[in-house]
DNA sequence: GATTAATCGAGACGGTACGTCAAGTCTTGAT
DNA sequence: ATCAAGACTTGACGTACCGTCTCGATTAATC
């Protein structure tokens, strides 16, 4: 994902610099991260409710207005720090097996789940109604991509002849997703291998091979 | 649910009466009802996050006090008021035929969590993890009974003979709970019944019924 | 002082009894003294401010309903009870002296002072701009007589030929009440015998009797 | 009155600066006198009882923390406000006479006196048996310097010749501030220029000038 | 002796204010 | 123009108290 995916307006971006001409003190680029990283701290450790903008600024030894500068509220900071964290964190494997390669990148996502990102995730679901902008970069960073290399993975393996053209492609897709993030958010059994792969063999493997 | 479900302690339960003994004004019990309407009321409004006590006790005509009699807090007020509305609001159908079956329920479920109680419930999701009561009251009253009715209409299809024995039940009840939850919550695609229906031709009923 | 000194309206006075007839449970008039006697220790120990209606319930065993069909109202409650006090408490010496006299009075007034009555009276200052029917209650049953007894006594010394009958008895009555309150309540100095004798030696007595 | 006379702790005064160092935001010193004048006019209308920070709080536009910030309670803000007032507003006539002296200074006196000042004071003297540093306070800031200034108007006199050496200064002292906080809170006549010069005519200085 | 009605202790009720805490903005001196 | 620090307004929090009302139980006078 590189598309602007954030609710921050681009001026607000870190990666942009204040308006107006280049005088003035630049700011410190590494203040973004130490940010970031203490916003991560602060909401793997208390949840997003409870995680305030005084408690990041001090855990970064940073004053609020450093906050604000950059991210417009806390909906923003935390989205934004995860997004960072998601970036690049999904592989896309491809060994010309359809079962090899769903086997790989779920294991692989499901363990990234298992971390502070999933905790951050969950957090953010019960905001995704009211706050729309949230909504999309939630959705455009963090579910798009993993559904897109599902498909891509399962595409390949029909124009190899390995999957049948007519398998119900998005249903399994769907359901992958949805098999992951409840086992995270909802259920408290472990999202693990063992989990990945039972329905990978009872279920998704068996839709798109089976007639 | 039928066991205490709740995170309150027992003497703020509102069936309960206070502790001492049966001296003093009792509870009234319609400001149970009234309370737990208006924490609906507003709660469909604006959402779980924006929701104050104040606003509660506004729409009720009542105290905060007579809430924090009732409730410890925020949460407390809420998973009760979810669990009421829960009870008794799942169908178990039972016409003698598991497709018929499945989709009758699923529909019906699905409908009424495109009402207030999806809402509310979609709002606790993150606090489950910093909180074990409401976590253990949202699956014991929330996921575990749509998940048992789904169990057993399998079951009856395996009793009948309409479902091969070796099908792999607990995947699929997960899956199709999964498969509901990640369409109310996640992707703002509709959980309608064409959504259901689709799951269940492409994937519910395949899984079941081919070897 | 006997006719009606409080603010409360008559049915809700003590000594009556509750309107319609004879019939029922008659009140129990150890209460009102158990009432008193409570409202006085707590408001001897916190103040009035800090007086609470269910302190003084709790202290007298009693309850808040058992208070209110008495008294109309905190201030009536404390207001009552101070009257109460100070029924009596005025002693009228009269032993042909005016010396003696006035310093006998105001001698056992100002011991009457340093008592709880004294606090409840300091209590209840702040209110009387405010609360124009606690004002009238309490200067005409805790003013007014001890001021009526200053008074007779310098009369009668007139009528003796002992005082000069050109004396200012209005300004040598107010300044001996003025001096005792503003030792009570503003200065921190004792309001004790060598006070009253000095006012007495030093401006009470000359005022009267030089020319 | 020019040492600490308030209540609250050195670090909650208004004029001295937060503990750790001159970092971050200054107070904003005009909040101070905005929130004063705002506590002057609610207590005006309403009285010390009914005054509450709310009140006080949206009179001056600010949030009640403002407030805490400064003042630890309704109590000190109400003393820290008067004692403010009290400052300078007390004259010292020198004309030679006692007499002159003695009734410009008790005139302007009482004048002030029937300000919302007397008021406040009138509220205070409740709290003082349980709040020993508004004691200290209402007595350094509010009773001394009048007491002060008596004394010196009366002592010029004596070292003028004018009075009598062995006159009764204290007392007359103390008398004359009880006159005047009698009149003003427990009696309903008028604190006026009538009454200051009855006493001066008919007490003071008679028992000052009379052998 | 049974009935009746107002009492009793207890405590829930609707309100209002409390004093605290957080969000997001603004202001300081210094870099 | 940036930084850390922290004061600022706003508004919700959960508690305490007021004065009223409601409960079951008690108690005397009336029937």
């Amino acid at each position: 994902m590189n598309a602007p995916t954030s609710s921050a307006p681009d001026e607000k971006r870190t990666v942009s610099r204040h308006p107006g001409s280049g005088r003035g003190r630049p700011r410190d680029a590494s203040r973004d991260a130490a940010l970031r990283e203490a916003a991560m701290e602060v909401l793997a450790q208390v949840g997003y409710r409870a995680l305030t903008m005084d408690a990041v600024a001090a855990q970064a030894r940073a004053g609020k207005a450093t906050i604000y500068r950059r991210w417009e509220s806390k909906l923003d900071l935390v989205i934004d720090t995860c997004n960072q964290l998601v970036q690049r964190n999904i592989p896309e494997p491809d060994h010309g097996s359809v079962e090899r390669d769903l086997g790989e990148f779920l294991t692989a996502f499901a363990t990234f789940l298992t971390g502070p990102v999933g905790k951050a995730a969950q957090a953010l679901v019960g905001e995704l109604p009211h706050e729309p902008e949230l909504a999309a970069a939630f959705r455009e960073s963090f579910l798009l991509p993993q559904r897109d290399v599902l498909r891509r993975i399962i595409e390949r393996g029909i124009s190899r002849g390995e999957i049948r053209p007519d398998a119900p492609v998005d249903t399994v897709v769907e359901l992958a997703g949805a098999g992951l993030m409840y086992r995270l958010m909802l259920v408290d059994d472990p999202l693990d291998a063992r989990f990945v792969n039972r329905i990978l063999r009872e279920a998704l493997l068996p839709l798109l091979k089976n007639p």
